[in-house]
DNA sequence: ATTTCTGGTTATAATGTTTATTAGGTTAGA
DNA sequence: TCTAACCTAATAAACATTATAACCAGAAAT
Protein backbone atom coordinates (compact mmCIF):
# COMPACT_ATOMS: atom_id res chain seq x y z
CA UNK A 1 0.00 0.00 0.00
CA UNK A 2 2.55 2.42 0.78
CA UNK A 3 4.86 1.29 -1.99
CA UNK A 4 2.24 2.57 -4.41
CA UNK A 5 2.81 6.39 -2.87
CA UNK A 6 6.35 5.54 -2.92
CA UNK A 7 6.06 4.25 -6.44
CA UNK A 8 4.21 7.83 -7.61
CA UNK A 9 6.09 10.43 -5.42
CA UNK A 10 9.50 8.90 -7.23
CA UNK A 11 7.52 9.58 -10.99
CA UNK A 12 7.37 13.32 -9.17
CA UNK A 13 3.65 13.00 -8.71
CA UNK A 14 1.84 15.19 -5.89
CA UNK A 15 -0.26 13.57 -4.19
CA UNK A 16 -3.22 15.03 -3.32
CA UNK A 17 -6.61 14.14 -1.41
CA UNK A 18 -8.33 13.26 -4.69
CA UNK A 19 -5.70 11.27 -6.55
CA UNK A 20 -5.56 8.71 -3.56
CA UNK A 21 -9.04 8.48 -3.22
CA UNK A 22 -9.58 7.39 -6.84
CA UNK A 23 -6.30 5.00 -6.70
CA UNK A 24 -7.79 3.91 -2.96
CA UNK A 25 -11.16 3.44 -4.62
CA UNK A 26 -9.69 1.16 -7.57
CA UNK A 27 -7.75 -0.72 -5.27
CA UNK A 28 -10.71 -1.69 -2.69
CA UNK A 29 -13.00 -2.41 -6.39
CA UNK A 30 -13.62 -5.84 -7.25
CA UNK A 31 -15.33 -4.54 -10.66
CA UNK A 32 -14.67 -2.56 -13.52
CA UNK A 33 -16.32 0.59 -12.94
CA UNK A 34 -16.94 3.36 -15.74
CA UNK A 35 -15.44 6.66 -14.86
CA UNK A 36 -19.28 7.62 -13.75
CA UNK A 37 -19.32 5.43 -11.50
CA UNK A 38 -16.15 6.20 -9.83
CA UNK A 39 -17.33 9.71 -9.83
CA UNK A 40 -20.32 9.02 -8.09
CA UNK A 41 -19.07 6.55 -5.61
CA UNK A 42 -16.43 9.08 -4.49
CA UNK A 43 -19.08 11.91 -4.31
CA UNK A 44 -19.75 10.30 -1.21
CA UNK A 45 -17.03 10.76 0.93
CA UNK A 46 -16.01 14.31 -1.27
CA UNK A 47 -19.05 15.96 -2.22
CA UNK A 48 -16.80 18.39 -3.77
CA UNK A 49 -14.79 16.30 -6.23
CA UNK A 50 -15.10 17.09 -9.86
CA UNK A 51 -15.69 14.87 -12.62
CA UNK A 52 -12.65 16.61 -14.67
CA UNK A 53 -10.84 15.84 -11.77
CA UNK A 54 -11.68 11.96 -11.71
CA UNK A 55 -10.64 11.93 -15.45
CA UNK A 56 -7.39 14.00 -15.11
CA UNK A 57 -6.46 12.12 -12.63
CA UNK A 58 -7.17 8.29 -13.99
CA UNK A 59 -5.47 9.32 -17.10
CA UNK A 60 -2.22 10.59 -14.76
CA UNK A 61 -2.49 7.10 -13.20
CA UNK A 62 -2.85 4.67 -16.35
CA UNK A 63 0.34 7.09 -17.60
CA UNK A 64 2.09 6.03 -14.22
CA UNK A 65 0.98 2.37 -14.74
CA UNK A 66 -0.95 2.12 -11.32
CA UNK A 67 -4.13 1.30 -13.42
CA UNK A 68 -5.34 0.05 -16.33
CA UNK A 69 -7.89 0.85 -19.12
CA UNK A 70 -10.17 -1.76 -20.55
CA UNK A 71 -12.18 -0.81 -24.04
CA UNK A 72 -14.69 -2.98 -23.97
CA UNK A 73 -18.11 -1.61 -24.29
CA UNK A 74 -18.65 1.99 -24.79
CA UNK A 75 -17.65 3.89 -22.27
CA UNK A 76 -14.01 3.52 -20.81
CA UNK A 77 -13.92 1.09 -17.31
CA UNK A 78 -10.68 1.18 -14.95
CA UNK A 79 -9.43 -1.32 -12.44
CA UNK A 80 -6.08 -1.52 -10.55
CA UNK A 81 -3.24 -3.10 -11.78
CA UNK A 82 -2.38 -5.90 -9.60
CA UNK A 83 -1.03 -8.68 -12.02
CA UNK A 84 -1.12 -9.18 -15.87
CA UNK A 85 -4.87 -10.92 -16.35
CA UNK A 86 -7.92 -10.95 -19.57
CA UNK A 87 -11.03 -10.43 -19.08
CA UNK A 88 -14.51 -12.18 -20.26
CA UNK A 89 -17.33 -9.97 -21.40
CA UNK A 90 -20.21 -11.80 -20.68
CA UNK A 91 -23.24 -10.73 -23.39
CA UNK A 92 -25.95 -12.33 -21.87
CA UNK A 93 -25.83 -10.28 -18.40
CA UNK A 94 -22.98 -8.07 -19.69
CA UNK A 95 -20.70 -8.59 -17.10
CA UNK A 96 -17.04 -8.25 -16.61
CA UNK A 97 -15.28 -11.26 -15.02
CA UNK A 98 -11.44 -11.77 -14.75
CA UNK A 99 -9.70 -14.47 -16.21
CA UNK A 100 -6.20 -15.82 -14.41
CA UNK A 101 -4.67 -16.83 -18.15
CA UNK A 102 -1.22 -16.78 -19.46
CA UNK A 103 -0.79 -15.85 -23.18
CA UNK A 104 2.28 -17.18 -24.89
CA UNK A 105 3.00 -14.20 -26.87
CA UNK A 106 2.72 -11.85 -24.40
CA UNK A 107 5.28 -14.08 -22.33
CA UNK A 108 7.55 -14.03 -25.87
CA UNK A 109 7.89 -10.22 -25.33
CA UNK A 110 7.95 -9.34 -29.41
CA UNK A 111 5.66 -10.59 -32.36
CA UNK A 112 7.24 -10.42 -35.93
CA UNK A 113 10.11 -7.90 -34.66
CA UNK A 114 7.29 -5.17 -32.74
CA UNK A 115 7.83 -5.11 -29.02
CA UNK A 116 5.42 -5.84 -26.54
CA UNK A 117 4.70 -3.96 -23.77
CA UNK A 118 1.48 -4.66 -22.25
CA UNK A 119 -1.58 -6.43 -23.85
CA UNK A 120 -5.41 -6.55 -23.51
CA UNK A 121 -7.52 -10.03 -24.02
CA UNK A 122 -11.45 -9.92 -24.14
CA UNK A 123 -13.06 -12.71 -24.72
CA UNK A 124 -17.24 -12.78 -25.59
CA UNK A 125 -19.53 -15.41 -25.00
CA UNK A 126 -21.56 -16.72 -22.27
CA UNK A 127 -20.69 -16.81 -18.65
CA UNK A 128 -20.96 -20.08 -16.42
CA UNK A 129 -23.61 -18.64 -14.29
CA UNK A 130 -25.68 -17.29 -17.70
CA UNK A 131 -25.40 -21.37 -19.13
CA UNK A 132 -26.51 -22.63 -15.80
CA UNK A 133 -29.53 -20.42 -16.15
CA UNK A 134 -30.49 -22.09 -19.73
CA UNK A 135 -29.42 -17.93 -20.72
CA UNK A 136 -27.60 -19.17 -23.42
CA UNK A 137 -27.19 -16.68 -26.04
CA UNK A 138 -27.14 -19.58 -29.08
CA UNK B 1 -17.29 -12.29 -53.05
CA UNK B 2 -21.27 -13.78 -54.19
CA UNK B 3 -21.09 -15.93 -51.44
CA UNK B 4 -21.02 -12.68 -49.16
CA UNK B 5 -23.73 -11.58 -50.78
CA UNK B 6 -25.97 -14.75 -50.35
CA UNK B 7 -24.79 -15.57 -46.94
CA UNK B 8 -26.75 -11.83 -46.47
CA UNK B 9 -29.56 -12.76 -48.18
CA UNK B 10 -29.95 -15.64 -46.19
CA UNK B 11 -30.73 -13.55 -43.30
CA UNK B 12 -33.07 -11.94 -44.84
CA UNK B 13 -31.21 -8.43 -45.36
CA UNK B 14 -31.68 -6.38 -47.92
CA UNK B 15 -28.98 -5.54 -49.97
CA UNK B 16 -28.82 -1.80 -50.60
CA UNK B 17 -26.27 0.37 -52.57
CA UNK B 18 -25.40 1.66 -49.50
CA UNK B 19 -24.92 -1.63 -47.86
CA UNK B 20 -22.70 -3.09 -50.53
CA UNK B 21 -20.42 0.21 -51.10
CA UNK B 22 -19.51 0.12 -47.07
CA UNK B 23 -19.00 -3.68 -47.57
CA UNK B 24 -17.22 -4.02 -50.69
CA UNK B 25 -14.99 -0.39 -49.33
CA UNK B 26 -14.37 -2.97 -45.64
CA UNK B 27 -13.26 -5.66 -48.80
CA UNK B 28 -10.80 -3.69 -50.06
CA UNK B 29 -9.62 -2.04 -47.33
CA UNK B 30 -6.05 -3.14 -45.69
CA UNK B 31 -6.17 -0.74 -43.14
CA UNK B 32 -8.80 -0.51 -39.94
CA UNK B 33 -11.07 2.67 -40.91
CA UNK B 34 -12.99 4.61 -38.48
CA UNK B 35 -16.50 5.13 -39.04
CA UNK B 36 -15.87 9.15 -40.50
CA UNK B 37 -13.18 7.87 -42.31
CA UNK B 38 -15.61 5.14 -44.33
CA UNK B 39 -18.03 7.85 -44.54
CA UNK B 40 -15.51 10.16 -45.99
CA UNK B 41 -14.49 7.92 -48.64
CA UNK B 42 -17.58 6.67 -49.54
CA UNK B 43 -18.70 10.50 -50.15
CA UNK B 44 -16.51 10.08 -53.22
CA UNK B 45 -18.70 7.53 -55.11
CA UNK B 46 -22.45 8.25 -53.02
CA UNK B 47 -22.14 12.21 -52.41
CA UNK B 48 -25.54 11.83 -50.55
CA UNK B 49 -24.70 8.84 -48.38
CA UNK B 50 -25.70 9.83 -44.81
CA UNK B 51 -23.35 9.24 -41.93
CA UNK B 52 -26.53 7.87 -39.95
CA UNK B 53 -26.54 5.29 -42.71
CA UNK B 54 -22.91 4.24 -42.36
CA UNK B 55 -23.61 3.47 -38.17
CA UNK B 56 -26.77 1.70 -39.35
CA UNK B 57 -25.34 -0.60 -42.07
CA UNK B 58 -21.37 -1.07 -40.00
CA UNK B 59 -23.98 -1.96 -36.89
CA UNK B 60 -26.24 -4.35 -39.03
CA UNK B 61 -22.81 -6.07 -40.78
CA UNK B 62 -21.30 -6.89 -37.70
CA UNK B 63 -24.28 -8.18 -36.07
CA UNK B 64 -24.37 -10.73 -39.21
CA UNK B 65 -21.05 -11.65 -38.40
CA UNK B 66 -19.71 -10.08 -41.63
CA UNK B 67 -17.22 -7.51 -40.28
CA UNK B 68 -15.38 -6.76 -37.11
CA UNK B 69 -15.70 -4.13 -34.67
CA UNK B 70 -12.19 -2.98 -32.76
CA UNK B 71 -11.92 -0.99 -29.75
CA UNK B 72 -8.63 0.08 -29.53
CA UNK B 73 -8.46 3.97 -29.42
CA UNK B 74 -11.57 6.39 -28.78
CA UNK B 75 -13.40 5.85 -32.10
CA UNK B 76 -14.30 2.52 -33.16
CA UNK B 77 -12.76 0.81 -36.15
CA UNK B 78 -14.08 -1.72 -38.19
CA UNK B 79 -12.66 -4.40 -40.51
CA UNK B 80 -14.06 -7.33 -43.02
CA UNK B 81 -13.47 -10.40 -40.99
CA UNK B 82 -11.38 -12.84 -43.21
CA UNK B 83 -10.06 -14.77 -40.64
CA UNK B 84 -9.48 -15.22 -36.65
CA UNK B 85 -6.34 -12.88 -36.59
CA UNK B 86 -5.30 -10.43 -33.53
CA UNK B 87 -3.76 -6.67 -33.54
CA UNK B 88 -1.21 -4.88 -32.37
CA UNK B 89 -1.36 -1.41 -31.83
CA UNK B 90 2.17 0.89 -32.13
CA UNK B 91 1.79 3.72 -29.52
CA UNK B 92 4.49 5.29 -31.42
CA UNK B 93 3.44 5.74 -34.87
CA UNK B 94 -0.13 4.31 -33.92
CA UNK B 95 -0.42 2.30 -36.79
CA UNK B 96 -2.63 -0.63 -36.13
CA UNK B 97 -0.80 -4.38 -37.60
CA UNK B 98 -2.47 -7.56 -38.07
CA UNK B 99 -1.33 -10.36 -36.05
CA UNK B 100 -1.39 -13.40 -37.54
CA UNK B 101 -1.42 -15.69 -34.15
CA UNK B 102 -3.01 -18.20 -32.57
CA UNK B 103 -4.89 -18.23 -28.99
CA UNK B 104 -4.70 -21.57 -27.22
CA UNK B 105 -7.45 -21.00 -25.00
CA UNK B 106 -9.68 -19.38 -27.56
CA UNK B 107 -9.09 -22.81 -29.41
CA UNK B 108 -10.39 -24.29 -26.24
CA UNK B 109 -13.67 -22.58 -27.04
CA UNK B 110 -14.20 -22.34 -22.95
CA UNK B 111 -12.99 -20.95 -19.70
CA UNK B 112 -13.60 -21.12 -16.74
CA UNK B 113 -17.00 -22.66 -17.24
CA UNK B 114 -17.83 -19.52 -19.53
CA UNK B 115 -18.16 -20.40 -23.36
CA UNK B 116 -16.24 -18.72 -25.78
CA UNK B 117 -17.75 -17.09 -28.90
CA UNK B 118 -15.01 -14.92 -29.97
CA UNK B 119 -12.13 -13.01 -28.95
CA UNK B 120 -10.26 -9.56 -29.53
CA UNK B 121 -6.15 -9.27 -28.16
CA UNK B 122 -4.51 -6.40 -28.44
CA UNK B 123 -1.12 -6.29 -28.06
CA UNK B 124 0.91 -2.34 -27.18
CA UNK B 125 3.54 -1.42 -28.04
CA UNK B 126 6.80 -0.16 -30.28
CA UNK B 127 6.26 -1.80 -33.95
CA UNK B 128 9.23 -2.96 -35.94
CA UNK B 129 9.58 -0.19 -38.49
CA UNK B 130 9.74 2.29 -34.94
CA UNK B 131 12.31 0.48 -33.98
CA UNK B 132 14.15 0.40 -36.12
CA UNK B 133 14.16 4.27 -36.85
CA UNK B 134 15.06 3.97 -32.87
CA UNK B 135 11.89 5.55 -31.77
CA UNK B 136 11.66 3.11 -29.45
CA UNK B 137 9.31 4.32 -26.41
CA UNK B 138 11.85 3.00 -23.51
C1' DA C 1 -51.00 0.56 -63.77
C1' DT C 2 -52.16 2.23 -59.18
C1' DT C 3 -52.35 1.62 -54.41
C1' DT C 4 -50.55 0.12 -50.27
C1' DC C 5 -47.17 -1.49 -47.22
C1' DT C 6 -42.73 -2.49 -45.47
C1' DG C 7 -38.40 -1.15 -44.73
C1' DG C 8 -34.25 1.93 -45.92
C1' DT C 9 -32.21 6.34 -46.28
C1' DT C 10 -31.56 11.00 -45.18
C1' DA C 11 -31.29 14.92 -42.37
C1' DT C 12 -31.37 16.58 -38.04
C1' DA C 13 -31.88 16.66 -33.18
C1' DA C 14 -30.55 14.76 -28.93
C1' DT C 15 -27.69 12.23 -25.88
C1' DG C 16 -23.70 11.04 -23.51
C1' DT C 17 -18.81 10.81 -22.99
C1' DT C 18 -14.54 13.08 -23.03
C1' DT C 19 -11.55 17.13 -23.43
C1' DA C 20 -10.38 22.04 -23.04
C1' DT C 21 -10.61 26.28 -20.61
C1' DT C 22 -10.48 29.45 -16.95
C1' DA C 23 -10.41 31.09 -12.50
C1' DG C 24 -9.36 30.14 -7.95
C1' DG C 25 -6.93 27.50 -4.40
C1' DT C 26 -3.14 24.76 -2.48
C1' DT C 27 1.41 23.20 -1.83
C1' DA C 28 6.46 23.36 -1.75
C1' DG C 29 10.51 25.86 -1.74
C1' DA C 30 13.28 30.18 -1.42
C1' DT D 1 5.94 35.49 3.76
C1' DC D 2 6.34 35.42 -0.99
C1' DT D 3 6.51 33.23 -5.24
C1' DA D 4 6.03 29.82 -8.63
C1' DA D 5 4.23 25.71 -9.97
C1' DC D 6 0.70 22.84 -9.92
C1' DC D 7 -3.90 21.04 -8.76
C1' DT D 8 -8.93 21.46 -8.44
C1' DA D 9 -13.54 22.90 -9.58
C1' DA D 10 -16.86 24.53 -12.59
C1' DT D 11 -18.13 25.24 -16.91
C1' DA D 12 -18.04 25.22 -21.75
C1' DA D 13 -16.89 22.93 -25.80
C1' DA D 14 -15.99 19.16 -28.83
C1' DC D 15 -16.76 14.84 -30.46
C1' DA D 16 -18.82 10.30 -31.33
C1' DT D 17 -22.96 7.92 -31.31
C1' DT D 18 -27.93 7.17 -31.11
C1' DA D 19 -32.76 8.42 -31.74
C1' DT D 20 -36.37 10.69 -34.29
C1' DA D 21 -39.21 12.01 -38.04
C1' DA D 22 -39.99 12.81 -42.80
C1' DC D 23 -39.19 11.16 -47.16
C1' DC D 24 -38.39 7.68 -50.71
C1' DA D 25 -37.98 3.16 -53.18
C1' DG D 26 -39.28 -1.36 -54.20
C1' DA D 27 -42.43 -5.31 -53.64
C1' DA D 28 -46.95 -7.23 -53.27
C1' DA D 29 -51.73 -6.86 -54.13
C1' DT D 30 -55.66 -5.23 -56.17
Amino acid sequence: MDNKIKRLKEKGIVLTIQRMAVLDMLHNCSNHPTVEEIHKKLLKKYPTLSLATVYNTLEMLKQAGEIQELNIGKEKRFESLLESHHHFYCLVCERIIDLEIACPTFKAGEIDGHKIESMQAIFYGTCADCREKGKDNA
